[in-house]
RNA sequence: GCGCUCUUAGCUCAGUUGGUUAGAGCGUACGCUUCACACGCGUAAGGUCAUAGGUUCGAAUCCUAUAGAGCGCACCA
């Protein structure tokens, strides 16, 4: 028995030695499992891809919890003997990344992005992204992630550029892209558009105001819209307004002074909200943008890109809103034209990043058309979007999510996609005078490029096939698209999830990956999310610090049902931390009492056995007939946690395996085998010794997934080792 | 408003296609320096599976309703 079994085991020592030798050996590269002949040329493959996390800083918890998970389903196929590939790389979110490098500009040199220029901050962002960059990759190896460094990728690099122009031009020239004025979220504060589901709603109680108008009396929150108003809408089945003619002119006095209203129908108005009767802001209210385009009415833009009303707003130009609407309101009041106020509460639209209160504004953006027809599929982006998951093509786990993604499809309208921010794609669009190019910047003077960039998930909408080099025809995407499994947040399935299955189907014509396994968040022990601000925050690398990577790995897999919250607390790490050191204490029983027993047999007798294969029950001398009851039944076990591994149930696959380990391997068995070792039957000893050998090596192939380094560690000293590392051994059949 | 989920031991949660006596971890109580491990071992207590009804030979599991908790989307001018 080695000394090392003679201490308790020590995951700071194990861990990052173990990685450094698995990365030097090359097998995280499924091109040198064929290489060296640890897998088969012609074997299956399994392919998936991180997602890629934003170089904003450090991994988190969730990090750490997708990490284990994926690593688990990656090790898993790789022992199985597939052609295993996990692909990472990271993401350059654009927003995120530029908004916290443009905040520590403000705070440490109290400068805006405009005072040193486009050139200059992009330079910053890019130093940020890339000590980022580094800070992820370090955590990503302590945590024990079998990736293929070889083959990393970044959202922003050289060949997801190309990728990205290539499907943008394709959409351009099949009309799936247009530029046009249309209402679009605005963030003053972040002085960009954002996407409808960068929109965060927060409940806001505010006051509801009547206002005579004319003949009518009008509700509305937000006064200072109003100046513009010039139309009044009703429902034309409203009893209460029949007289009243769709087209009819109406002299009134208004705000600042008088005004010619004019009267619309339409029935997206709910007559039984308020009087059944508004009138229409269509430059910040996407209703009221549609009811305008609908009768073709005039839009007029009360508000800037700053929040501060313009000149039509007469005295109040130039005064925010918070500011203008108190006083608005008092002199509507003063005109006698304020009927009542009512306590009122909504939710008021902010942006995701940077906390801004949204105003919506019509602006020259490009968009994505999701409801026309792709020329050559007779289906629109939308449809695309359903088909795979509605024929199961792709499985979402669980399924229930299946149904969010319907319902959030349904209700999808175009996808904005341009930015004014300065990090990301550029619009592969060029200028000069009224001719444009689209794709790549054309020959000759003069051409100038689209000020804006891409909203980040256009690229990484591409992220499973743009990492594996097309729009080159590379052996990788032969290989390894559409790809098998996405393990990701069920937080991010609109943002991320449906945009891969959204691009792929119409860039690549097939689905991204086959499954998408949806994890939940991670939380406190209270059960209240990690945050900054609650101070609550576990670092994934403390924590692995403290008690091992395996031990943190085991914590958030064991149990974490899909789609579920995981609660979590360094006691529960703890507890797998004392975990793994029972696996060491069984070890060191194990090859202390049979090691002895069978000291010759297995160095010699062993040598013949191809590499990568199991001892099989044939080679090994007679079991007596209770050591055959202990090999089936962990045989059993085999066949279960396969089957859950199969099925996506690892949560379950890993308890069992830790009750099996703890509470019938070192429980029953290994307390039964104390008198055996201590008696005098020899044909019990060799047997029980053969056992024991058996089932710790099972044991161990069966939990590397999930604890690969104690596991490593371990059967690096076992006789029965045969193959280099645990890592490439094979998974245990039955 | 539309949609989804949850309610099981003191706490956190499993429970796969409906099938013996409903499980685990943590915690609790009591006892153990037992020669793999005190990062340990043994024993024990603890559940009308939210409520009401239904389907079934059989329901924690399927259906309906009610109550409570949470989440997503949309949004009202």
């Amino acid at each position: 028995m080695p000394e090392k079994f003679l201490q308790p085991y020590n995951p700071a020592e194990t861990e990052p030695r173990l990685y450094e030798a698995w990365e030097t050996s090359g097998y995280f590269n499924p091109d040198t499992c064929i290489a060296n002949g640890t897998t088969p040329a012609d074997a299956e493959t399994f392919s998936m891809v991180l997602p890629p996390p934003n170089v904003t800083g450090r991994l988190h918890m969730g990090h750490a919890l997708m990490l284990a998970i994926q690593d688990a389903f990656t090790r898993y196929h790789r022992m199985q003997g597939k052609r295993t590939l996990w692909l990472p790389g990271t993401d350059h979110a654009a927003i995120a990344t530029q908004s916290v490098v443009e905040k520590q500009l403000r705070k440490d040199e109290n400068k805006s992005r405009h005072d040193i220029g486009r050139d200059e901050l992009l330079k910053r962002i890019e130093q940020f992204a890339n000590e980022s960059h580094d800070t992820i990759v370090s955590q990503l190896k302590v945590m024990g992630a079998s990736v293929d460094w070889s083959r990393e990728a970044f959202t922003l690099d050289e060949v997801r550029s190309r990728a990205v122009r290539t499907v943008f031009k394709r959409m351009y020239d099949d009309g799936l892209i247009y530029r046009g004025h249309r209402i679009v979220n605005w963030d003053p504060k972040g002085q960009t558009t954002i996407s409808d589901d960068e929109v965060i709603y927060q409940e806001e109680k505010a006051t509801f105001y009547y206002f005579t108008y004319g003949p009518f009396t009008i509700g509305t929150a937000r006064p200072e819209t109003k100046f513009g108003d010039k139309y009044v809408v009703m429902h034309p089945d409203d009893p209460r307004y029949k007289e009243w003619k769709h087209g009819q002119h109406i002299d009134l006095e208004w705000i600042n002074g008088p005004i010619t209203a004019t009267v619309i129908k339409d029935t997206s108005i709910d007559m039984a909200f308020g009087t059944g009767v508004m009138t229409i802001t269509p430059w910040h209210s996407a209703v009221d943008f549609d009811i305008a385009e609908r009768h073709e009415l005039d839009k007029e833009q009360i508000i800037d890109e700053y929040g501060k009303l313009l000149p039509i707003a007469g005295e109040f130009a130039g005064v925010k809103i918070a500011e203008a609407r108190p006083k608005i309101v008092e002199k509507l009041r003063e005109k006698g034209l304020l009927v009542k106020e009512e306590p009122y509460t909504h939710n008021i639209a902010t942006a995701e990043r940077t906390g801004g209160i949204i105003e919506p504004q019509i602006k020259l953006q490009w968009f994505i058309d999701v409801n026309r027809e792709v020329p050559g599929h007779g289906k629109s982006l939308k449809e695309l979007m359903l088909e795979p998951v509605r024929t199961s093509k792709i499985r979402i786990i669980p399924d229930h999510f299946e149904k969010t993604y319907f319902h959030w499809i349904e209700n999808l309208r175009d996808w904005c996609i341009s930015r004014q921010i300065w990090y990301g794609h550029r619009v592969p669009v060029w200028y000069r005078g009224e001719s444009i190019a689209v794709g790549q910047e054309p020959e000759g003077e003069g051409w100038t490029q689209d000020e804006d960039t891409l909203d980040t998930w256009f690229s990484s909408g591409l992220w499973t096939f743009s990492t594996l080099g097309w729009p080159d025809p590379t052996n990788d995407f032969e290989t390894y698209h559409p790809t098998d499994l996405l393990e990701t947040g069920h937080d991010i399935l609109f943002f991320w999830v449906a945009r891969m299955i959204l691009m792929t189907e119409y860039a690549v014509g097939t689905i991204p990956f086959r499954a998408v396994y949806l994890h939940g968040l991670v939380r406190d022990a209270q059960g209240r999310k990690m945050s900054k601000s609650l101070g609550n925050n576990l670092d994934p690398l403390d924590v692995a610090g403290k008690f091992g990577a395996d031990a943190a790995r085991m914590a958030l897999v064991v149990g974490n049902t899909p789609g579920t919250d995981l609660r979590i607390s360094e006691d529960k790490v703890k507890g797998y931390k004392h975990f793994a050191n029972k696996l060491w204490n069984i070890a060191r029983f194990v090859l202390e009492n049979a090691g002895k027993e069978l000291a010759s047999e297995f160095s010699e007798g062993r040598k013949t056995r191809p590499s990568g294969t199991e001892p099989s029950v044939e080679e090994t001398p007679a079991l007596v007939p209770a050591d055959i009851a202990h090999l089936n039944a962990l045989n059993t076990l085999t066949a279960e946690v396969t089957e859950d591994f199969e099925n996506y149930r690892i949560y379950l696959a890993a308890e069992k395996l830790y009750h099996y380990a703890w509470h019938e391997l070192a429980d029953k068995i290994l307390e039964e085998s104390k008198p055996i070792f201590a008696g005098d039957d020899a044909a019990a000893k060799t047997s029980r010794a053969q056992l024991l050998l058996l089932l710790l090596d099972r044991t161990l192939r069966l939990l590397h997934p999930f604890m690969p380094f104690v596991t490593e560690e371990i059967w690096q000293s076992l006789p029965t080792k045969d193959a280099d590392y645990l890592m490439v051994a094979r998974w245990p059949r039955t």
